[in-house]
DNA sequence: GCCAACGTTGGC
DNA sequence: GCCAACGTTGGC
């Protein structure tokens, strides 16, 4: 099993927003960078958990935990003229863009904040913590993974 | 295939 | 809202 972390804008769509939808679940759609998308279809597994990211907001930092319960499959957004995410150039035969489906596993006690991730020493290589990374999908070690649960 | 221009991400 | 970093596009 692999970790994952995975970055949302809570204003349009955050941790709460995922536990309110029907089973918990929610497609991952708009992935719309190639690294991202490539993790994403080619490694990303059922099963496998999700730090669930806010970012672009007043404190980013770690939510909470999802869940890969669905993997990759066409992203129909990028058919839809009417998405934000609509691409000419996706096809039904060469879909170009990926999707997995989430599940909400659980709220962290208390949002850990990038700031915190930041000062941890045992964190100083993580992905997310380099320099000039806007990754949105990126994965994590499992060390990383029991060292964050341990700041909750 | 190079690279300048442009658009986007995301912390601050 | 600023701006650094980065990815993508498209002319040549």
């Amino acid at each position: 099993m692999q970790y994952w972390l995975m970055k949302s804008e809570p204003d349009t769509f955050g941790i709460d927003d995922l536990a309110a939808r029907p089973s918990a679940t929610e497609h991952w759609d708009g992935v719309r960078n190639y690294q991202a998308r490539n993790m994403m279809r080619d490694q990303m597994r059922v099963g496998d958990r999700v730090f669930f990211y806010h970012s672009a907001c007043k404190t980013p930092g770690i939510a909470g935990i999802a869940e890969v319960v669905r993997e990759a499959y066409a992203d129909h957004t990028a058919r839809d003229p009417d998405s934000n995410y609509y691409d000419p150039k996706a096809s039904d035969e060469e879909p170009r863009w990926y999707m997995v489906d989430v599940k909400f596993v659980r709220k962290l006690k208390r949002l850990i904040p990038l700031s915190e991730l930041k000062a941890h020493p045992a964190l100083r290589d993580m992905a997310l913590l380099k320099k000039g990374n806007r990754l949105s999908i990126m994965p994590i070690d499992a060390a990383d993974w029991q060292t964050i649960l341990a700041m909750e």
